[in-house]
DNA sequence: GCCGTTTTCGGCCCGACTGTTTTCAGTCG
């Protein structure tokens, strides 16, 4: 995704925000914000349109196209700036608190001049808010918890967040004089969900160029410290940055150290030691006379451990060095496997794409077959309708006649509070696979929520749990059910657990998956995709699901289309002898 | 602010939930 698209995003999506706190009218924060996702789903480089190319981009007109290339040549927008002028800074952070809308953020700073989270915390714990029109002492009570669950998070980063930040920085440093190989290391590499700061690991013999080139990035806001093989620096998004430097011959080394995770390390170097030996981020040396054994790559190091190499994303210390001794390491699924994705949205319902871009799209991924899954009637703002399902199958079985892939009709069913689903089962017969999601009553008791879906996994025609706990690792915790009994039941029904990759989500969580393979599950690797380039999420999903130990073979969407076929018929089959 | 086979004005995503209120406002998906 080209980076002046998510900064223009960004830049509306504020500007949407300070148009809701200022009282604005609600059909221009709706434009600006889907003009928002709009540009950051857009498919080509803003950078390279004029003011009438713009406008040729959904959600984007005359007023709106002109106020990007003005963000574009000076870098901001003179009316988003006078909007800032009339709001303060710490107002708008407040929009991210659950429960907390603009409304509610302009009240307490009119009437009680609050303008950050610290002031709102103070207030709320001197119950100062309640006697506000419209306010209680539930209101506060929940506020509070949805502040406190933000700061368990401990301000860490989305995945994909950090990675496009760290992707960037790389690119920029690659070409610097000096520099021999780079990379980023640290829980990135090991693409967990979400990341306390960035590693970079540079191989280089020269280190001042590197690290003068590296602390005065453009996306750098200011250095924390400056030597000659680390450097530290807080990005203009508040994220730190930490780069060292090492010589080239001790990459594999460093590399593995600074990978981690400090749990799999200490496991590691336990087994140097009793071998003799000693291991740190300069190499694996003979502990008596200190004569260097390996350090160049990671295999090296690993093998003169007796180990094979591992797989970052399994370096957590949870059972892999056991099962690298035992030559027991999963068969983990890659992106290479993926054949298909089962969860793709388009302008039908709340996509941003046509169907035609979409199937495009998964037919330039490589895909055998991909199904399109629109939103269903009862998530009522998509106005979703039997007729408009019915039309989409026409237009997609017209689109199949050239496609060069097999387009699979689908639907994302909503689970209601009692398990049941929007359509009746005689209609959703008619499709080719179907996924099924909550999206309401999140907060269900745990028995509740359990007899809630299974009672939606044991519908015949319900192949795929879409994002199981409806986790937003931003904003919501996942809903709470009996991770056993849910699980059993996804093996018992044949109905596959989706690991989304959205970069918000990543749901099922890598633990969770880990425990659903222990049930026998099977799983489907899904984008979600809201437009063209969110097929790109596939590779977090993936990354999650190796961190899940989940192999090939247990992902239905890496199989053949003849398979998941047989998949969806076997369910269905099963109910009705 | 966008958009148009209902086309330059007047619609636009609608309904549920929560907590407040005593008929409704704010938030969310």
């Amino acid at each position: 995704m080209a980076r002046s698209n998510e900064a223009a995003a960004e830049a509306l999506t504020e500007f949407a925000d300070l148009i809701a706190i200022m009282g604005g009218d609600s059909y221009r924060i709706r434009a600006y914000e889907k003009a928002a996702r709009s540009v950051a789903g857009f498919a080509h480089d803003l950078d390279r349109l004029d003011v009438k190319g713009l406008q040729a981009i959904p959600a984007i007109g005359k007023a709106l196209a002109e106020k990007l290339v003005e963000f574009r040549e000076t870098g901001s927008i003179h009316e988003l700036d006078e909007l800032r002028a009339q709001v303060p800074a710490g107002l708008r952070a407040l929009l991210g608190i659950p429960g907390l809308g603009p409304k509610k953020a302009r009240q307490v700073y009119d009437q009680l001049g609050i303008s950050s989270l610290g002031e709102l915390l103070d207030a709320l714990a001197a119950q100062g808010l309640r006697d506000l029109p419209g306010w209680g002492a539930k209101t506060e009570e929940n506020l509070t918890r949805s502040i406190r669950q933000m700061q368990e998070a401990g301000g860490r980063i989305p995945l994909g967040a950090a990675l496009s930040q760290a992707e960037e920085m790389v690119a920029a440093l690659e070409g610097v004089a000096g520099v021999r190989r780079i990379t980023y290391a640290g829980s990135l590499r090991r693409m967990q969900d979400t990341i306390g700061d960035i590693d970079l690991l540079v191989a280089s013999t020269d280190t001042e160029p590197v690290m003068a080139a590296f602390t005065s990035l453009r996306t750098v806001d200011h250095v924390l410290a400056q030597g000659s093989t680390k450097s530290s620096v807080v990005t203009a998004k508040g994220i730190q940055v930490d780069l060292r430097v090492v010589s080239p011959d001790v990459w594999g080394a460093a590399l593995l150290y600074f990978t981690g995770s400090k749990a799999h390390n200490v496991r590691i170097r336990e087994m140097a030691v009793r071998a003799g030996l000693k291991l740190s981020e300069y190499g694996l040396f003979h502990a008596d006379d200190e004569t260097l054994v390996a350090a160049e790559t990671e295999e090296d190091v690993y093998e003169h451990l007796g180990l094979p190499w591992i797989p970052p994303t399994l370096r957590e210390d949870r059972g892999e060095v056991e099962a690298a001794l035992a030559g027991s390491l999963p068969d983990l699924v890659d992106i290479g496997h993926i054949k298909g994705d089962l969860h793709m949205h388009t302008d039908l319902t709340d996509g941003l794409a046509s169907l035609e871009d979409m199937v495009a799209a998964a037919k330039a991924h490589g895909y055998r077959y991909c199904a399109i899954t629109d939103h269903a009637p009862l998530l009522t703002m998509q106005r979703m309708t039997p007729e408009k399902a019915l039309e989409q199958r026409a237009r997609l079985a017209k689109l199949q006649e050239h496609a060069g892939l097999a387009l699979l009709h689908g639907s994302e069913l909503n689970i209601q509070e009692d398990g049941s689903l929007d359509w009746p089962d005689e209609f959703l017969a008619g499709f080719d696979v179907l996924v099924a999601s909550i999206h309401s009553h999140f907060r269900l008791s745990k028995a509740a929520m359990t007899k809630r879906i299974i009672r939606a996994m044991e519908n015949p025609y319900v192949n795929v749990i879409g994002h199981p706990t409806t986790r937003n690792l931003t904003k919501r915790p996942p809903v709470e059910f009996d991770t056993e009994e849910v699980f059993k039941a996804a093996a018992r029904t044949g109905t596959a657990l989706e690991i989304n990759s959205f970069p918000d989500r990543l749901d099922l969580s890598d633990q969770m998956a880990r425990t659903a393979r222990e049930y026998g599950a099977l799983f489907a690797i899904d984008t979600d995709s809201h437009s063209v380039v969110h097929l790109d999420n596939l590779r977090f999903g993936v990354a999650t699901a190796q961190r899940g130990w989940v192999e090939h073979k247990q992902v239905v969407n890496t199989w053949s289309l003849r398979d998941l076929r047989r998949f969806v018929e076997r369910k269905r089959s099963r109910a009705t002898t």
